[in-house]
DNA sequence: CGGCAGTACTG
DNA sequence: CAGTAC
DNA sequence: GCCG
């Protein structure tokens, strides 16, 4: 008798959950993942042939390294190690305060795995608003910013600059930083540099933002996945109704639609039909209406089959589906994943059981 | 057998 | 366009 | 790899 999903899952959520990490301990992906820790870097590395982090030094087989490559190489042990919570908390305090101090009107918010609960962060990510209830608007506050923050020695190197002019309401910055100093501190102590993001969006669109940047991936795609199935279509400005899509090729939008959610989570996740107990509680417990990562293990394989995609990891989402963490494999192949989402009634099965609440 | 999220940016 | 970041 |  063939093992069904559920049973599998069940098994999996009573012997205890396992990382997607797991599933990636094959040599061609650890190689990658250590290229991927450099900003920018390409799999195009590993398919010349480079296969440790001297080699993209030494510009093996020819590769080029850009100025912002070089910069990931420098720092590569620094980016690469996640920061305590406390640590992404000092910064953003820092940099909260250092904003108010511009525009006390200003809305700031730290995204990512910080609002997701988590106790190390990898990089620190940072949303930057204004209510237009007055007539004003956060345009210009960005480069401001950065500067003093680069001043206040918090910001050190530039990933990639804001671009201001298809809308100076919308702008991403990617770069590098470093805690301020704490009490009694000497400018000797060590910090390590650390990867932070700032995205500023239109006032409207920042229920969708904080949706997207608080992630994680796999959560977004499970998510957007389960709008599509209802009609809708989920991006980072907002939930669109009416979006009508070509029926011979799905990904192909014939009619964009109307938004009809993004200035608040919780009506987005209210239309999605997505539990929501947790916007009574504090961002430590966010994770807890989120995905339980946790693997079919064993008897579901990671192997180069003669498919295309090969299967990584199945998270177990609070809306109802089930995604499984695909890789696309295949020459020439791209290392990004893609999720598969099955809806799974049966999942409410899995709702109960105590390891989706623990933390 | 098609589909697997959606968008922005780079070369 | 392919590749990559989020 | 697996679902519709």
């Amino acid at each position: 008798m063939e093992l069904t999903h559920l049973d599998q899952i069940k098994e999996i959520l009573e012997t205890g959950e396992l990382r997607r990490i797991e599933f990636e301990k094959t040599e061609d992906i650890e190689i990658i993942n250590l290229f991927q820790g450099i900003y920018g870097v390409a799999y195009a590395w590993y398919a010349a042939g480079c296969r440790t982090l001297d080699d993209i030094r030494n510009k093996k087989a020819g590769i080029k390294v850009s100025e912002v490559q070089e910069i990931g190489l420098q720092h590569y042990d620094d980016i690469n190690t996640r920061m305590p919570r406390e640590e992404a908390h000092e910064i953003f305090v820092a940099i909260k305060e250092t904003a108010l101090s511009l525009d006390p009107k200003l809305f700031i918010e730290i995204m990512g795995s910080y609002r997701r609960g988590k106790s190390t962060c990898g990089d620190i990510d940072i949303l930057i608003t204004r209510s237009t209830e007055d007539g004003k608007t956060h345009e210009g506050i960005l480069p401001t910013l950065l500067n003093m923050l680069q001043t206040m020695g918090i910001i050190h190197e530039h990933l990639s600059l804001p671009d201001l002019s298809v809308d100076p309401l919308e702008a991403v910055y990617r770069g590098l930083c470093v805690r301020p100093l704490r009490e009694g501190e000497g400018p000797e102590s060590k910090r390590l540099r650390r990867r932070i993001d700032f995205l500023t969006v239109p006032w409207i669109n920042r229920g969708a933002a904080l949706i997207y940047y608080t992630g994680d991936d796999i959560f977004n795609r499970s998510l957007r996945l389960k709008a599509n199935k209802m009609g809708y279509s989920l991006n980072q400005k907002g939930l669109s109704a009416g979006v009508v899509r070509s029926p011979t090729r799905y990904t192909v939008k014939l009619c964009d639609g109307h938004m009809i959610a993004s200035e608040t989570e919780e009506e987005i996740f209210r239309i999605l039909g997505v539990y929501s107990a947790a916007f009574h509680q504090v961002s430590a417990d966010y994770e807890c209406s989120r995905p339980s990562k946790v693997c079919l293990g064993k008897n579901l394989t990671n192997g180069y089959g003669p498919s295309k995609w090969s299967m990584l990891c199945l998270p177990v989402y609070p809306h109802g589906l089930l995604a499984l963490g695909l890789r696309k494999l295949g020459a020439p192949a791209t290392p990004q994943g893609r999720v598969k989402a099955i809806q799974a009634p049966s999942l409410n099965i899995v709702y109960t059981l105590p390891t989706l609440y623990k933390r």
